[in-house]
DNA sequence: CAGATCACCTGCTTGC
DNA sequence: TGCAAGCAGGTGATCT
C-alpha cells in the first residue's frame, strides 16, 4: 500500500498495481481490529496487521480504478463561492436533490444536507437556479461551517457509524433538524417537519425555511 | 441530457 | 409476546 486518500465519500487506496476505490455505502466499515463476522466481506492482509471490511446492508463497493471518482463534483471544503454559485445557476432541480448529487458536489449526505439547508434558511424544495446571490453565499458558508464543525466532532453516530478505531462520533448531539421531527425548532419553536424529497427523509423548519413561490 | 422514482439488502423499531 | 410493516447515513438502473 502506497497511499490512502479520500475523495467525496470514496476511499482511494494507492497500490503498486493500481488504485483500489472503496465506498462504504450506509453501513460499511473498515476496521483495523476485531474479528470476522457474517457480514465481513473483505479481509486485507497488511504488512503489519489486517483490515476488515464489514457491510451488513451490502450497499458498499470495492472496485479497481478511479472511473467513479473522476465523475465527482468539487469538494465542498475546497470549492469557492464563485464556482459554487455558477454551478447552482445551471440546475433547475430542487436544492435538496442537487446537494445530494455527487456529480454536483462530492461528499454531502442526507444528514448534512438537511443541517446545511436549515443553517442557511433555505427550503429543501427551492429551485437551485432561482436562489439569489445572497442565498447562494449563505448556503456556501453553511456548507463549510457545518462540515467543519461535524469533522471536529468526528461525525454523526446514529446507529452504525464508527471511525477506523471503532470510536463513535458526537455530531448527532448537534443536529438541529435531522431526526428531530415534531421537536421545537431551536430558532423559533415551531415543530420540525419531515417530508420525503428525492426519495429521502427530509427535515426542516417550515418557518425558518420558507417554501419558495411556485 | 436532466430529472424523478424505485430497487437493492439487512436489521432495528414501531404498532397492532 | 409475536409478527408484519416501516424505516435507515447511498447509489445506480431505468423510466419520462
Amino acid at each position: 500500500m502506497e497511499s490512502v486518500a479520500r475523495r467525496g465519500k470514496f476511499i482511494v487506496i494507492g497500490l503498486d498495481k493500481g488504485e483500489l476505490v472503496m465506498h462504504l455505502g450506509m453501513t460499511g466499515k473498515l476496521l483495523t481490529a476485531g474479528v470476522e463476522t457474517t457480514h465481513t466481506y473483505g479481509v486485507f492482509t497488511l504488512d503489519d496487521g489486517v483490515l476488515l471490511y464489514e457491510d451488513p446492508r451490502q450497499f458498499g463497493r470495492i472496485e479497481w480504478g478511479d472511473a467513479r471518482v473522476r465523475r465527482l463534483g468539487p469538494e465542498p471544503l475546497l470549492v469557492g463561492l464563485a464556482e459554487f454559485s455558477e454551478r447552482l445557476k445551471k440546475r433547475k432541480t430542487r436544492i435538496k436533490a442537487l446537494l445530494l448529487n455527487q456529480t454536483f458536489i462530492a461528499g454531502l449526505g442526507n444528514i448534512y444536507v438537511d443541517e446545511i439547508l436549515f443553517s442557511s434558511g433555505i427550503h429543501p424544495l427551492a429551485q437551485a437556479s432561482r436562489l439569489s446571490e445572497a442565498r447562494a453565499a449563505k448556503l456556501h458558508q453553511a456548507m463549510v461551517d457545518t462540515l467543519t464543525l461535524a469533522i471536529e466532532h468526528r461525525g454523526s453516530s446514529i446507529s452504525d457509524y464508527v471511525d477506523a478505531d471503532g470510536n463513535r462520533g458526537n455530531f448527532q448531539m448537534l443536529h438541529r433538524v435531522y431526526g428531530r421531527e415534531g421537536e421545537a425548532c431551536v430558532n423559533c419553536g415551531t415543530p420540525i417537519k419531515k417530508v420525503v424529497v428525492a426519495g429521502r427523509g427530509t427535515h426542516y423548519c417550515p418557518v425558518c425555511q420558507r417554501r419558495p413561490r411556485a
